[in-house]
DNA sequence: TATGATGTTTACGTAAGCGTAAGGTTTGGC
DNA sequence: GCCAAACCTTACGCTTACGTAAACATCATA
């Protein structure tokens, strides 16, 4: 179903990071290759490449540190292997725990991306704003082209 | 207008930053305090305040680092010496300029802001998707299992 | 099978963004 | 005027997130 697997040089450039950086990710425990050549070079799978952007994503969008974004990505592994494990008969409760706190983690992560949503589009309508006033001044200063200094004065009050 | 300058720690845990960080962007000549007391300290005023908490925007919420922040506030100073010097019968054409800058600038950021509200609210629609399979799985587990566990039984249902 | 590109581990280096300690000065309430 | 709290400068330290180099192994193509 899913394609070959990539060498650590194809996937780093595929992904916009660098050699160093997988390597360094899987020091840390965040990300470790789905498998292996038989010399024991590291072959990246799709899936791999996901949880990749998974990582760049809470890092790079929400200001996630790596130990932070770990925690995250520890919760969502906890939940897959429930599910791996979902027909074997386990402690229900020990599952409904998993669950829980993939839930709750999730929970966490839509408030951060909603406080974070809130402060951009509140940035962004001051953007907005300050544009006007810009072309204001701008077109303003255009007029005054021929006429110079005539006590024109309303710059200051443009806030 | 409110005139009491604060003095360094007071400025500092106002905007929620320790000492060092006021005096490291002060080093960085990002963040001056408007004024001095006779004997040397550092007063800071509202607008510095201002100031402040435009470089932890930049930085914090769009990820700036300090010297992207740096060059984003000199170029809104520049626009500011330029209201300040209105009057004074400059070169027009280089007034022209800094205002088309700051407006090139505003549009940069306009673009940097858009891009992230763009992904932030995709990876919003993905952890909602993901927060209804929880609550599905949760409610399937617990019917399976019969009785529920602990009190607690409509989780899946609110929200 | 040769061989150059790409990979491996180990380990030291680096830039940003502060933390922290030392040693001295200023501030401001009693 | 006294004195603790807060400030000053200087300077070295620390963590994060990698970069870079060395010395060697493996991969894949001719």
């Amino acid at each position: 179903m899913s394609g070959r697997r990539l060498r650590i040089g194809e996937a780093a450039a595929l992904a916009g990071v660098s050699v160093r950086t997988l390597r360094y990710y899987e020091e840390l425990g965040l990300l470790a290759p789905s498998a292996h050549s038989p010399g024991g070079a590291r072959r990246y799978a799709e899936e791999d490449l996901a949880r990749l952007a998974r990582i760049r994503e809470l890092k790079d969008l929400l200001g996630f540190n790596l130990d932070e974004v770990r925690i995250v990505l520890a919760a969502e592994d906890r939940l897959g292997s429930l599910r791996a494990a979902y027909h074997a008969e386990a402690d229900q409760a020990a599952q409904e725990a998993i669950v829980l706190e993939a839930l709750e983690i999730n929970t966490r992560l839509q408030a951060a991306v909603e406080a974070k949503l809130g402060h951009l589009t509140a940035f962004q309508a001051r953007l907005r704003d300050k544009a006007v006033r810009y072309r204001a001044v701008l077109t303003e200063l255009r007029a005054l082209g021929g006429t110079p200094a005539s006590g024109v004065e309303d710059l200051a009050g443009n806030r």
